[in-house]
DNA sequence: CTGTTAGCGCATTCAC
DNA sequence: GTGAATGCGCTAACAG
């Protein structure tokens, strides 16, 4: 392994000088720097960033935390497109300003906490995550950036969705749509959670509508949506419509409508949450709300990286809006009575 | 920051003795191991990772190389589910293992090489690339363990489905369900492509079915897939199947499908290629290849895991079995003269 | 079993 | 402009 000594060495200069050299800084001369990095590259010298960010105290690595899931059934992590999606563009962002993405984990040191702290990261992006569990909460101690995706917390950055006013547009749109009942899916004790809560709520005392039905859910799982419209369906109602809390546990109560031979839309509507593209591939097509997917993670690194390199810069919570996607699952009833 | 010195000073002993401690060597009492790491926790201690990468110098660190693709449209990177499942099982068998995942980028050094060369990392996943590309094949090149997904080289190990097999298995089921004339995709020049063609040339031969039609397509997008069952139809042939080189296209061409009103499977079938699991989620079901992401993501893991503890580790070209999923969109023939 | 010593490769004073 | 010296926090020899 070549170092800056063998460099300096080679080429006549002082470690130092190589160093200067190589970092581009001002007080060297344009020749001895020319010269430095002509020898650099003829020994096919490779810069230690290891012993840069010992000196540095910095790693310029942003670490990602996401939640696998439970097993195989739930759709958290990686294996969730719409997370997929924000972590993409957030990549790219980060990537583009010279930043390393880096997966946290609990396995190694004892928990995310002690990992973060031992790897020097410069800063944190909580995609997926239990904001209830001690664990994560803990991590807002770190003196370090963080922004977290769904969540709001007074100690460090957040972004999301307006969920609470799609969620009450929505409420208003389905209502339009002529049908009589609304089954709304409530998922994990949330941030998120009660924003779409207090959206609903708002929505319904607007528009004076009260048959709604809630109902708790754990994870975004296929099979979960798909038992949940089979306990719908049970009640043997017409006209009614179910909020699911993501795409996923929708896709899954589409395919038990479909199974169950019950008439989507019109007895039954389907509506998700996200507006992942493959709802929007087959037929019948998924009426959702679509999440700014590319802006949540964009945004996201934007403040992250501003938070890094400015001490100053304030923690904030950012809205991105996000859109109804009317289309075939969920719309204006027609015929029969 | 708290250091060992720290603790030595607190406690009493020296900072050999604290490192011992820490990291459970075998030569130190258990009296002052317990004393030790009784004041490490009390003093709140986190190591420095990076002090100890240094002179280790190991990162217990893993580079995943994954191509984002060009521009939103093309799925790849993250936002493709199949390679995101494959990552996903990966990534978890990597860290039950106490190694970290991070992404290779090519922004910050100036090259996928410089970076792995100056992270210093531990071995190396490729799970989406272009192999043709000199700046990937020049990574073959660095002395750290490398896993490839999809390509096959005598320097690297590398891990791919029996892509042969199963595309030779699919054509006769095509032919055996009663379709006259088969088109079929080839991605960019790549290991996969050759293997599927050779698997679908053997079979060719062997059945003696000749009325194949080879169209050459370019990135995995829903899109593209769209624009090829315009023009397959364009031709106006019925009992044709075409054949795609993965499930994203395939669900674009069933798009086209429908919005052209094409009778599928029986005017034309369309098979997909990985399996996704949103494939099998909306009516019609697509007809496609299974590819096994949880045990290749988690046979990859074990390979690079046995590479680096184990120098003398040969590389190895693994093949995961796949296999067909005969659904809708692609199936017997009925009917119909 | 324990402590002393010497670096890992680099960036950064501070003299010159 | 340049180079010698120092130390980031840690592990690994070695000597006791």
């Amino acid at each position: 392994m070549i170092t800056i000594y063998d460099i300096a060495k080679e080429s006549g200069f002082s470690a130092s000088a190589v160093s200067k050299a190589l970092n581009g800084y001002h007080d060297i001369s344009d020749k001895s720097k020319n010269e430095i990095l002509k020898t650099a590259q003829r020994m096919g010298y490779y810069p230690n960033s290891i012993a840069r960010n010992l000196i540095t105290k910095r790693s310029s690595s942003i670490g990602i935390l996401l939640y696998d899931g439970i097993g195989e059934k739930n759709k958290l992590g990686l294996t969730h497109n719409f997370f997929s999606e924000i972590l993409n563009s957030f990549k790219i962002e980060i990537e583009n300003n010279g930043y390393f993405i880096t997966f946290i984990s609990d396995k190694s040191d004892e928990n995310y906490f002690a990992h973060c702290k031992s790897k020097r990261l410069d800063g944190i992006f909580i995609v997926c995550a239990d904001f209830e569990k001690k664990e994560i909460q803990e991590l807002f101690g770190l003196d370090k950036p963080i922004i977290a995706f769904d969540n709001r917390n007074e100690r460090i950055s957040s972004i999301s969705s307006d969920n609470g006013e799609i969620s009450a547009e929505l409420i208003k749109q389905i209502v339009g749509f002529g049908y009589e009942r609304i089954y709304y899916c409530l998922g994990r004790e949330s941030y998120v959670t009660k924003e779409r809560l207090n959206g609903v709520r708002g929505a319904l005392s607007q528009i004076n509508f009260n048959k709604i039905t809630y109902i708790n859910t754990t994870f975004c799982s296929i099979d979960e949506g798909y038992s949940i419209i089979e306990r719908v369906a049970a009640d043997n109602v017409k006209r009614s419509c179910v909020c699911f809390t993501d795409d996923y546990s929708a896709l899954g109560g589409l395919k038990a409508a479909h199974d169950l031979r019950l008439n989507v839309p019109d007895d039954i509507g389907i509506v998700g949450f996200d507006g992942i593209k493959i709802g929007q591939l087959l037929y019948p097509n998924l009426t959702t709300v679509q999440q700014d997917s590319h802006a949540l993670g964009r945004q996201a690194a934007e403040k992250l990286l501003k938070l890094i390199k400015n001490p100053k810069e304030p923690n904030e919570h950012i809205v991105v809006p996000s859109k109804l996607l009317i289309k075939d699952t969920c719309r204006k009833i027609i015929g029969r009575t």
